[in-house]
DNA sequence: AAATATACAAAAAACGATTATTGTTCATTC
DNA sequence: GAATGAACAATAATCGTTTTTTGTATATTT
């Protein structure tokens, strides 16, 4: 077995146009009817192909439905990285992610889904992988904020990564923990008190 | 309506013995066969009462339930709250926080339930009132830290209650967010890190 | 070479009938 | 006065059956 066969699953190429019809058609499946009630030939009436030509490009269903979430979350990913482009700061970077994570988990597929099927958005929200793919986003912006002198010197770039994300999933999750965070200016200067000086 | 009468359903005596054996019962189903699948008739034939003593006392099912989470709830709260008050720091507060929490999680009617219903587990982590009834453990252990001069005199109150426990439910619901923080020490040393100076 | 269409057994969902459980009431017992 | 036990309609779970869907294979079309 080559390298190419062994990933096809694993890698989804969304150059592919056929990918991104079926995840086109997938999403707007589960986006209309939820997860459980969303049938593979429903996903190829939508998508204007056959069933087989789906299960040429995603093992099974489960595939299919994980394959769109992983292109909204690489969504995400894409469109945060290319706004924190012009961010000048760690705490500015990190504000911008928690304002928009919120943004989408309010309006797009997790809003639909968390009211036909909220016990699978749960699960979701509490499955380790989710997050562990954002695990590579982080490392280059604490970097440069290291090297700017906006964090320690001293600081590693694992722990730096592992809080970064503990705040932004924490903020996303739990809008209100005690404190109410809904202003981008409140979040703003929460993060700015905590990421630069914690409680000291 | 006398106020007595308003709150027979909202507060739960522990002291009185009918509401012990209801709950103990309660909770010995729940556990072994999950809620689901836990009759009321069940309850009362394992705490050897009547059905409608049950009812005498919670107004449903879904009241017992919440009534064993929340006895759960207050005997960690009180178990945590007699271990702290023997540690020197708020650091080394949370670390036992996260330590113990992380325990109950992983042995206790959590564990089982987590096997056997996944996503009921899942909707009660996420379910914000879950939190909201610890809000006002932290206040008192924050004023002594600030009064010792561990924490920094101007932070209100609030903001680090809020962000003490974003750290203590963050680092129980995950324990892996890119760094493994597995050991008793570990943890106090990402916590002393992150709490005193944040990355700075 | 990739997409389609069809066929097929195995698995899952939908359905309707049956049984169990819930939540309430009230007379009886402790 | 509180706990019990029995009765009850309304609701929910269960069960066996039917129907749909899944996942795979293969011949056919683009």
């Amino acid at each position: 077995m080559t390298a190419t066969e062994q990933d096809q699953f694993n890698s989804v190429d969304y150059n592919d146009p056929m990918v991104n019809r079926i995840l086109d058609a997938g999403e707007q499946c589960i986006h209309r009817f939820g997860i459980r009630r969303t049938a593979m030939g429903e996903v190829a009436r939508v998508g204007k192909l056959s069933r087989g030509s789906i299960y040429r490009y995603f093992a099974d269903k489960e595939a299919l439905v994980s394959g769109v979430f992983q292109r909204r979350q690489a969504l995400y990913l894409n469109r945060t990285e290319a706004a924190l482009e012009k961010l000048p700061t760690l705490v500015d970077k990190l504000t911008h992610s928690v304002v928009s994570g919120r943004q989408d988990m309010a309006e797009g597929i997790f809003a639909s889904l968390a009211e036909t099927e909220p016990e699978t958005v749960a699960m979701m929200f509490l499955e380790p992988s989710f997050y562990q793919r954002s695990v590579s986003f982080w490392p280059p912006h604490i970097e440069l904020a290291k090297r700017e002198g906006e964090i320690g010197a001293a600081i590693d770039i694992e722990t730096a990564t592992d809080f970064i994300m503990r705040l932004a999933v924490s903020l996303v999750t739990f809008p209100d923990m005690g404190l109410n965070l809904k202003s981008r200016k409140d979040i703003r200067r929460y993060l700015q008190q905590v990421v630069s000086r914690g409680l000291g």
